[in-house]
DNA sequence: ATCATTGAATTCTCTAGAGAAGTCCCTCAT
DNA sequence: ATGAGGGACTTCTCTAGAGAATTCAATGAT
């Protein structure tokens, strides 16, 4: 009968979440702070600790606080590492090209973990984009600082690459672009497209990544002057890790 | 002492999960398909009722499935609206152009749902970007079939913009870009700075978001060809109903 | 000084049960 | 046929409690 003029009064893990959210968007709660864990939630607003431990899964979720088993609930810290698309057209020359969010990637260099370069069967999706059925597949970690922040997948497809350096590990002095370049495939044309999700298990574990961080997803087509396919590239990024930059013309 | 050489057996729920997630990723389960309920994995793996919860919601965390109250979860489809960062340099005349993600937007109009336009004082990053401390405001929530799929906030330096059109509800034909160029303002050059997160409550509640589902935030700046930043455009994405696509040369 | 051990604190996993709230379909009266 | 009303089923929220696994600092032995 009666309707209730407010719609709905939130669940108490809500409240208790929305007071914790606005205590570390205001400021009061910082980067790497600790939160009040479990049991000061539970002695601290009289609930059990299934309540509390929801309350605090809701921050984990959105990916402002990461659990640190043993320890407690800490405020996540946020450094982005800018990803510029088109080097080229890049701010220097537009404007004083002032950026959103802060990154820095001043004097932290890229290390690879770890690499495997296989020939495979391409599967549908892959051997679609490349017209071909044989691929070369290179297969990277990429870190900063020691954490992990990228995982690349590089598909070539193999009647073209057979026999360079692009089917060794060590690819050689200025890379594998550098090498098509030595073929007479030097590519000259990127599409990308990017898509965000949150990590299945396996990326999770590479990633070594905190419950609430979804993933970025890159999958980068590399074209030859004439239109050839030459490298798909599907690359997986720790969005806590990264901001992307794409510049271009109207 | 002993050290196991099993490092860890995955504890029930995970067990759970992954097998769900298995008979969703190998097609036997698929989009739009009913998961076995929270009573139906109790009956089957003779586990309690938050077990069960915690095993599904490592799928709906996942984005592999929606929870829908009262009738149950549901494996979820993904049929992206495909974004173009440059027109101008797009698939079409770059080889065949194959893309990875299959991605419709063919007769799915955008609509714009809700409008608001005001004058405000700019908050720090954007007056930092825009130069100028005040700026028009133009929010907008555009949907597609009846679903909420991106919210926008462009922000415009009040004093370039003063008394145009940019200011009014209905901003004319050809949009604000064509006002920019009446005022001798055309946009030249673009910037767009891409991030991935998790929604906040308001934005899980403006995009209607079920669990699980990241969205991308896109800083775009536009600047004249002298280099004069006049637009900072803010959009919130629905990551399941994107993919991006940006098209660049070497 | 350095290293190993202990113990308290913390998160993580799980059981058992209950009621609220929403969905869906079948049945019955109109 | 159409609509209203139940009733079964489902997810959602919450309580109470217990033990495992991990972290971290303090203590004690070397």
């Amino acid at each position: 009968m009666s309707e209730s003029p407010v719609p709905h009064e939130p669940p108490i893990y809500r409240r208790i979440a929305d007071g914790l959210r606005s205590r570390i968007l205001s400021g009061e709660l910082r980067d790497g702070d600790r939160l009040p864990g479990e049991n000061a939630l539970m002695a601290d607003y009289a609930v059990a600790r299934a309540t509390a431990r929801q309350a605090l899964a809701v921050l984990i979720n959105e990916g402002l606080a990461v659990p640190k088993r043993g320890s407690g609930v800490y405020v996540r810290l946020f450094k982005p590492i800018r990803r510029h698309g088109s080097r080229r057209l890049s701010r220097e020359q537009w404007g004083q090209g002032r950026a959103i969010w802060d990154a820095d990637t001043r004097g932290r260099p890229f290390t690879v973990d770890q690499v495997e370069v296989v020939l495979e069967r391409a599967p549908e999706e892959v051997a679609d984009v490349l017209e071909s059925g044989e691929v070369w597949v290179r297969r990277r970690r990429y870190s900063v600082d020691g954490r992990p922040v990228q995982l690349a997948t590089s598909s070539f497809p193999a009647r073209l690459v057979q026999g360079s350096a692009i089917t060794l590990p060590d690819s050689g002095p200025g890379g594998v672009y550098a090498r098509l370049g030595d073929l007479g495939l030097p590519p000259a044309h990127f599409t990308e497209e990017v898509r965000a999700r949150m990590p299945g298990p396996r990326e999770t574990g590479l990633l070594d990544l905190p419950g609430g961080t979804p993933v970025i997803v890159i999958a980068r087509t590399a074209y030859t002057a004439g239109g050839l396919p030459v490298e798909l590239n599907e690359m997986v990024l720790d969005s806590a890790a990264y901001v992307l930059q794409y510049d271009f013309d109207a």
